[in-house]
DNA sequence: GTCTATAAGATGATAGAC
DNA sequence: GTCTATCATCTTATAGAC
């Protein structure tokens, strides 16, 4: 397949993305070097700068490419039948995610934590993904007749994302699983 | 005042862990330089390395600074008459650091969440401050008769660490603020 | 005991060959 | 359009003067 840039480089453009959106996961933003992306991807080192400008455009490609999974997720999880079950389902993706969570933290939350002292912009597009949480959430809390959705929505993922924290801390699944439970639990008793 | 190791070295190192605190959490562990690190406490550069053998020495004096603080903190607490009021008090010194939160995040969750990714030994290190609070939490949990003590911990520090990360993604002092009225009457409604 | 000068290594980024 | 060779800079760390 070609693209109008030329044979091949769209192939590898993604490769780089790919491969720098889980080493910037594993290793953090900071410590992960263009070198280390470069050999993930099976592309020469210096040529990273051929398909992003900075290391911060690739960064920046990362983000979009987290964003977009939130977007995919939250559409799958909208086949649910009920504002609840759809909540339920929502905060259950962490508790399928806990081995990951233990070793290298949220996905979503570390971005946002790693890049928060920047005031260039980045740090604003970092929260982009649980922005969308956040704002699917709240929605899923006003259909269920609640007036404070947003505030609900806030201590539903707050929840989540502190429990997360936890288990990476800690390097304990079992936090986010049993915090998990916990918010179910209350998720039901607000029907 | 003079010590074992000489005149005013004392001095000279408490300053380079009390300017190493302050930068290391605004701004990051990994970003922050020697080179900051000896200019903001006054004292040459090269001359770091008198004090601290390595870098990763330095953060270990700023995490047992910070550990430190978390007993004080907590030893403060225990004036408080009931277990309620001790925790709610407890979770109340995070809407006071709201603003502080809201730039540079949570003291003690960045920390740990930082250092994550090591295997080194620095990250078990890295989670004592969260550790702490979390068994005076659970202590507290325990004096209000309840058996599920710890989960209970969990789930108020998970709430309180979660605030903090949406608080400062969204630069917005009013999550942690709200969040925190919401699990003051989350207390309240367990006695 | 204190500090200056500098080494050693790595990293982001560029120029220019193919 | 693709990649190699290299630069300039920064950072940790050390050797040795005062």
């Amino acid at each position: 397949m070609t693209d109008s840039t030329g044979r091949g480089s769209r192939g590898k453009r993604e490769r780089l993305v790919a491969a720098a959106g889980d080493l910037l996961h594993r290793q953090g933003v900071l410590a992960a070097t263009l070198a280390q992306v470069a050999e993930a991807a099976g592309v020469p080192v210096g040529n990273v700068y051929y398909y992003f400008k900075t290391k911060d455009d690739l960064v920046r490609a990362v983000i979009d490419a987290r964003t977009g999974q939130v977007h995919e997720m939250l559409g799958a999880l909208q086949a649910r039948r009920s504002p609840a079950a759809r909540l339920k389902a929502l905060i259950h993706q962490w508790v399928e995610m806990r081995d990951l969570i233990a070793r290298y933290g949220c996905p979503f939350g570390t971005l946002a934590s790693e890049l928060d002292r920047r005031d260039d912009g980045l740090d604003r597009e970092a929260a982009k993904p649980i922005a969308a949480i956040l704002d699917w959430a709240e929605e899923q809390f006003r259909e269920l007749g609640r007036r404070d959705a947003r505030d609900l929505a806030v201590h539903l993922f707050a929840g989540v994302q502190g429990a997360a924290l936890l288990t990476n801390a800690f390097r304990d699944p079992d936090i986010v699983t049993s915090q998990v439970r916990h918010l179910e639990r209350w998720i039901d008793s607000l029907s």
